[in-house]
DNA sequence: TTGACACGCAAGTCTTGACTTGCATATTCT
DNA sequence: AGAATATGCAAGTCAAGACTTGCGTGTCAA
C-alpha cells in the first residue's frame, strides 16, 4: 500500500495517531480539542477531518458512525509492513 | 526524527532501500542502473543523488567515499522507531 | 596532460498536497 | 418547529518538494 507511507508522512497525522493510541474511540471534535491542548496543533476542524480520511484510507484508523458523532479507532497492524519490508538486521552482502 | 518519515514517503526512495537491501554497498551509478532495470524507474542521476541525501539525513543510508566512487549502505534500525511509537497491539481503552 | 568518468552544486519549473473558506446535511435538544 | 451541535462537500490558495538543466570539481587511465 502506498497510502500507508503517505499517511504517516505528515506530523499532524502522526500526532492524531499518538492521541488515538493514548485514548481510543474519540470523535472528531474530541480529537481537535486534544490536539490543541496537548500537541499545540491548531488546525481547523476540516483539516483534521481530511487527515482522518487519509489515515482511514491507509487502514490505520477505523471509523464508526453513531448518530451525529463519528468515532475513530487506531489500528497499528499495517505499520508492521514497514519493518517487515526492511528488516533492521538486513544481511550485509558487502561488495567484494 | 522528522526526516525519517519524509524519507520513506517517496516511492523512488523506497525502491532505493529495496535495492540496497538486496545488494548493499552500491555506487550511485550502480543504483541508477538497477532502478531502471528492475524497478522501471528512470529518474536522472541528480534526482537519485538527491534522494540518497534525504535517506542519509534520515540515518537510513550511510555513505563512504572511495576515489571517484561513492558507495552506499543500508541501515534499518531507525525504522524500528515507528513500530515502537505505535505498537500494533495498542491497548484498547474503549470509551465507556 | 588530455580526455573520460563519477559525482556535486545551484537555480528554475511544476506537481502534489495541506489548509482554508463557505455552504450544505444530518442529528439532538428544548 | 427551530436552534444548536457535529460533520460533509467542494472549490480555491499556497508552500513544500520532486525533478530537470547546466555547469563545475575531482579522479583515473592512456
Amino acid at each position: 500500500m502506498d497510502d500507508l507511507y503517505r499517511a504517516i508522512a505528515d506530523p499532524t497525522r502522526r500526532a492524531i495517531l499518538d492521541e488515538l493510541v493514548e485514548r481510543d474511540g474519540q470523535s472528531l471534535f474530541e480529537i481537535c480539542g486534544r490536539l490543541v491542548m496537548k500537541h499545540g496543533i491548531s488546525s481547523s476542524r476540516q483539516a483534521i477531518s481530511q487527515h482522518l480520511e487519509v489515515l482511514e484510507a491507509a487502514g490505520l484508523v477505523s471509523v464508526e458512525r453513531e448518530g451525529r458523532y463519528k468515532f475513530h479507532w487506531f489500528h497499528g497492524e499495517p505499520l508492521q509492513a514497514i519493518t517487515r519490508r526492511w528488516p533492521a538486521g538486513a544481511k550485509r552482502r558487502n561488495r567484494q
